[in-house]
DNA sequence: AAGAGTTTGTGAACGAGAGAACAAAATCGA
DNA sequence: TCGATTTTGTTCTCTCGTTCACAAACTCTT
């Protein structure tokens, strides 16, 4: 995703601030696992519980957290809290991240109305929709905004980050808007490939796509069972008109 | 994820049948991709073409496509139609998958009302909460089920594929029901880790995690305009309690 | 029929990530 | 103080995934 820019040369000691994606993408999962382990009175916790907690492999456990630092005991394990506080600092928890949610449809409201974000140091200070009759609907305690006031929205709180729920042909419409006034991330959920700008990072998360790989690894478990036929595919050439629409 | 059974060793010529996880991952995109070029009246595309479509490199596109077997022609490129329907084949969406949500609530009540699932392979069969005052609702035009319905349900339709969408603390225990009932995929989005037997396949879909991602990424362009001052972290030692609750 | 022009399919080089294994560093009990 | 025990941090190896680059295969024009 992001640029990795080339090694910054003038870098003395150890924590390079150079961390892998595929840790930077476990450790939200280590800060709710630790969460968990606070919430159960532990004041300390091994490689070995956290891992179990997280769902990973220990070792890959210790791998992630040297990118951060030594922030281990050797003997004991880990401070709970003190790590706790450590993971939130480099994924940058320990400020509230402002931001707006474009498309209040279905699955915006959904999300609206969310209360997790904001104890997980996010918090929604706007939400917009580009349907007249919608405006002023309240979702989570905030009323919908007319798009005309997406700009000034996100210029006044200086928004960097950005939800899109609207329709997949409007997705990059919107993204424009998003990117040239100002965000610099954004969270997609409709099935568009966004183009942007390399500076602005883009996620999506795409529902049917999850359904889809579920479906996949499903057909071959039913198939594994019935191996016994083995080189043929009967329904193979047939035809290409099948498919119906996607 | 799913178990990479050992080499099957009665396996003539070409087409393994044993396809790259990030090969599968992307094969939907594709899908997606081939789908927009044929309404737009392609018959024929190019691997560059459909790579610029689906926003992915064309050698990777060529190489993810070619362990399907060998559907392009040189010169040429891919017949859309037919592509199509090779891949929804592969997907193993030329069949319909039945699917159930469990939890109603913001978020199961967007994806219940949501169309798009069934003109991609997928028809919801059942929608269940724990709340009995629920139990009736209608939502994309199918009746809250109360949870003691789970298990004839999943038997009698052969469900395979479910999604929960309850609180974290209520994954779990909807997880090994679903399980024990014949479900062996399962698309969670509590915020819990599920443990489940190995033949079942989970796929795990977090927002707060992906607002999280792009925070950290955020950070680090927000850090390295600053860059000037070199090493120290002021914050660094002082406390451990500030993190709040997660 | 032959040559020019396209575009696929794949071999090979490279890079990133996972996991096993172990030395180094800490605690604890005697 | 010393040795036994625990557990981290890191090195090494292996696997998986990405990208480049090019020969092989096809079309189209002359
Ligand atoms: N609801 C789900 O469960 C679900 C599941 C998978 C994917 N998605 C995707 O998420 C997106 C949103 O889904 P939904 O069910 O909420 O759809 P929806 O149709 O209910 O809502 C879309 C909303 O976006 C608004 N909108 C349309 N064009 C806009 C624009 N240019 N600017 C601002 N707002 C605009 C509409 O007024 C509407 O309120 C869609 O792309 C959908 O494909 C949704
Ligand atoms: N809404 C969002 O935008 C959003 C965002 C990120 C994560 N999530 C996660 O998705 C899940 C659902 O979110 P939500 O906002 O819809 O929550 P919600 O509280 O609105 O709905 C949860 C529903 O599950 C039902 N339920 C509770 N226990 C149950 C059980 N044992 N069996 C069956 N049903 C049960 C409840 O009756 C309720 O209707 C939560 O885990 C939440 O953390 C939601």
């Amino acid at each position: 995703m992001t640029q990795m820019r080339p090694p910054t040369g003038s870098r003395a000691a150890a924590a390079d601030r150079g961390i892998p994606e595929a840790t930077v993408a476990r450790l939200p999962v280590y800060l709710r696992a630790l969460a968990a382990l606070a919430d159960a009175g532990m004041r300390t916790a091994s490689s070995e519980q956290l891992a179990g907690a997280a769902g990973v492999n220990s070792a890959k456990l210790r791998k992630d957290l040297s990118h951060l630092g030594s922030y281990g005991t050797r003997g004991v394990g880990y401070d709970v809290e003190y790590l706790r506080y450590q993971i939130a600092r480099e994924i940058g928890l320990t400020q509230d991240w402002p931001v707006v949610i474009v498309g209040i449809g279905n699955l915006g409201q959904a999300l609206s109305s969310y209360g997790g974000f904001r104890s997980r140091g996010f918090s929604i200070v706007a939400i917009f929709d580009a349907d007249p009759d919608r405006v002023g609907e309240e979702h989570g305690g905030l009323p919908i905004s007319p798009m005309d006031q997406l700009e000034p929205v996100v210029a006044e709180h200086g928004i960097s980050i950005a939800v899109i729920a609207t329709p997949g042909p409007a997705a990059q419409e919107v993204a424009d808007r998003l990117v040239a006034a100002g965000v610099s991330s954004i969270l997609n959920f409709a099935p568009a490939v966004l183009s942007v700008p390399e500076r602005v990072d883009v996620r999506k998360v795409d529902l049917s796509i999850e359904l889809q790989i579920l479906a996949y690894h499903e057909q071959r478990k039913a198939l594994s069972g019935e191996e016994a036929v083995p080189g043929h595919d009967a329904t193979d050439d047939v035809a290409a008109k099948v498919v119906g629409q996607l």
